[in-house]
DNA sequence: CTAAAACTATACAATAGTGTATAGATATAT
DNA sequence: ATATATCTATACACTATTGTATAGTTTTAG
């Protein structure tokens, strides 16, 4: 049992007549965002979803374009990008960064391809999100560049490795490839073979398997 | 000099008052659909744009959707599909179908990468654009392994090649790379080698440079 | 118990977009 | 010339959505 839900959001208990949060209507606009893309984030949707009017939704926010900004500049924040966090944890092998990278790919817990794709897609109309967009994907390869580089390939090599990983992932997704997590992971050997060059462990085919 | 500007419609000439036709709402409906997606497709923004009141387009179209869908079916068509008809042309050597994707996609010019990733967005919000998407994904990976079954790749090997292949080109195109055309033709060698698996001639790499 | 902070709900005005109805314009066939 | 098929323009009704204004509700602090 939770001693305060309330703390979910502000830690500190609300004064008056209070149904929702800031962070409950940027939860749910999330939702909205990632289910049919930024046209698709309307106000009115967002409070029904939330069982509320809209009313309350301007006293969080002054308009439309603050929760959609907002939502962009959360999503770009690093702290919250699972992929840079995944490849630059701490390694026994120069190929952990990959094991833990396709793993996060696979498991889809804590990274959301569909936001990305949201992303994107906000992109073609939204400069500000086109430059979102730039910033992560350019962290992202460069992360993948350097651990490329671990595995001793000749930097214009690893840069091109890197390019394909990414590039292929983000198709992967782009994609709405239907594939279930096993029919994924039957997949994985070859995909790592072909995409880093080295061969996945046994062991570590077997951690994925089991936990 | 073109005799007469109307056969491009309907190889008939209009007979009354006439300034806008089928075909050239549809034109200007893609523009819209590729810049913005499927929810800036608005009737009065693509009369706008042709410089016409909205009142005409209710005499080619019926509503809002008969648009949209003729815009999924002509992109759905295989006969409109330059990747399909760059892997299936006639062959000097098994590497000629690669030669053609990679020029196909290098040029940009019959194909439409973004409105590719337009249709890709729609998808999650339309079944039916969700199946024609996944028709033409599934035809075209399909081509590419016959390409890669042709290099002599075991069956397995060659439809994750293809996946690769394709997958890394739709993301390629979805983060929207603002390479010009010399910069993706110097990186070229280096994808190709890494994506098939063979080097590129340079006899085809000094084709595309000269013409 | 009461005040007031912190919202919520409702009503209203304004704008954008769709679809319909209909009168008007015009190029071609005859 | 003129009739008519083939559009075009305009006006209207309707719906969806945003933003504002304001009165109402409720929870906690004191």
């Amino acid at each position: 049992m939770k001693k305060n839900n309330a703390s979910i959001d502000k830690a500190k208990k609300p004064r008056g007549n209070t149904k929702t949060s800031r962070s409950q209507w940027l939860v749910e606009a999330r939702k909205l965002l990632i289910q049919g893309g930024v046209d698709q984030v309307k106000i009115d949707r967002v409070a029904k979803n939330l069982n509320v009017s809209r009313g309350g939704y301007y006293w969080f926010f002054s308009n439309r374009q603050e929760i959609l900004d907002t939502l962009l500049d959360e999503w770009k924040n690093i702290e919250n990008d699972p992929l840079i966090k995944a490849l630059n944890g701490k390694n026994t092998t120069q190929l952990d960064p990959f094991f833990r990278f396709f793993t996060r790919l696979l498991r889809e817990r804590t990274y959301s391809p569909k936001l990305d794709s949201a992303m994107r897609d906000w992109a073609r109309q939204y400069p500000a999100a086109a430059a979102a967009v730039k910033l992560v994907d350019n962290r992202r390869i460069l992360a993948l560049k350097q651990a490329f580089l671990g595995l001793d390939y000749a930097p214009d090599e690893a840069f091109i490795r890197a390019r394909i990983l990414y590039y292929h992932q983000i198709g992967y997704y782009a994609m709405n490839v239907t594939e279930n997590e096993n029919q994924r992971k039957e997949f994985l050997p070859t995909y790592f073979k072909q995409l880093t060059g080295f061969d996945l462990p046994q062991k570590v085919l077997d951690a994925l398997y089991t936990n």
